[in-house]
DNA sequence: CACCCGATTATCT
DNA sequence: GATAATCGGGTGT
């Protein structure tokens, strides 16, 4: 059995303003360890984050079933179904002040497993810059689910997120959110500049 | 490459 | 009944 090397991010490191959590979740790396042998890994290369007074977030109009995690502890996993048929991972991040607030992982530069993701999420067709892509293709490719929401991303386990290294303020972009119709002003899509693992 | 559309479920109106 | 923090396959240029 493989020793995981990768040290988790504390719990303090989610416990800031989202802003600026999703800017410096940039360079560190997903972790998910399968059957605890597999692991599966890549660096986070595109975020966005979604707060609580953010009429494109979900938490905006007050807790549900389905939101419920993002108005808990920081440092858990908020996972939850999109169009049907995709999921969507994201970290519960805010400060003190905020009931709620998330930040959506979408895309990762593959470092561990990478034959193992390309055939499990078939996206790409050989190429490596699509795997994870794309929160959906991501999920995928890490093979994550509703099993996993609500879970401690601070610990070693299934699934948790690492330090791994630093991305430069100079390197990193702010952009418009992709694919929401509320709220698109708001610059919260943060990227590695020049990354070509970044969605298109 | 651009656009269009179907898939399929939780939530809201 | 409509919409959504998406994707991949199809068709046309």
């Amino acid at each position: 059995m493989p020793r995981i090397e990768y040290e988790p991010l504390p719990r303090v490191f989610y416990a800031r303003d989202t802003i600026s959590v999703a800017k410096e979740l940039l360079g560190k790396l997903l972790v998910r360890v399968i059957d605890k042998n597999i692991i599966l890994s890549g660096m986070i290369v595109e975020t966005e984050a979604y707060t609580l007074n953010d009429p494109a977030s979900h938490a905006f109009k007050g807790i549900n079933n389905r939101n419920r995690i993002m108005f808990g502890d920081v440092g858990y996993a908020y996972v939850y179904l999109i169009y049907g048929n995709h999921y969507c991972f994201n970290v519960v991040a805010k400060d003190s002040s905020m009931s709620a607030g998330a930040v959506l992982i979408r895309a990762l530069q593959p470092i561990d497993g990478i034959d193992v993701m390309q055939k499990v999420s078939r996206s790409g067709g050989g190429r490596d810059d699509r795997i994870a892509s794309g929160p959906g293709r991501l999920t995928k490719a890490l093979s994550i689910g509703k099993e996993h929401n609500g879970i401690d991303l601070t610990v070693r386990g299934p699934l948790y997120i690492a330090h791994y290294v630093n991305i430069d303020k100079e390197y990193i972009v702010a952009t418009k959110r992709i694919g929401i119709t509320k709220a698109t002003d708001k610059l919260w899509r943060f990227i590695v500049k020049d990354n070509k693992y970044v969605s298109k």
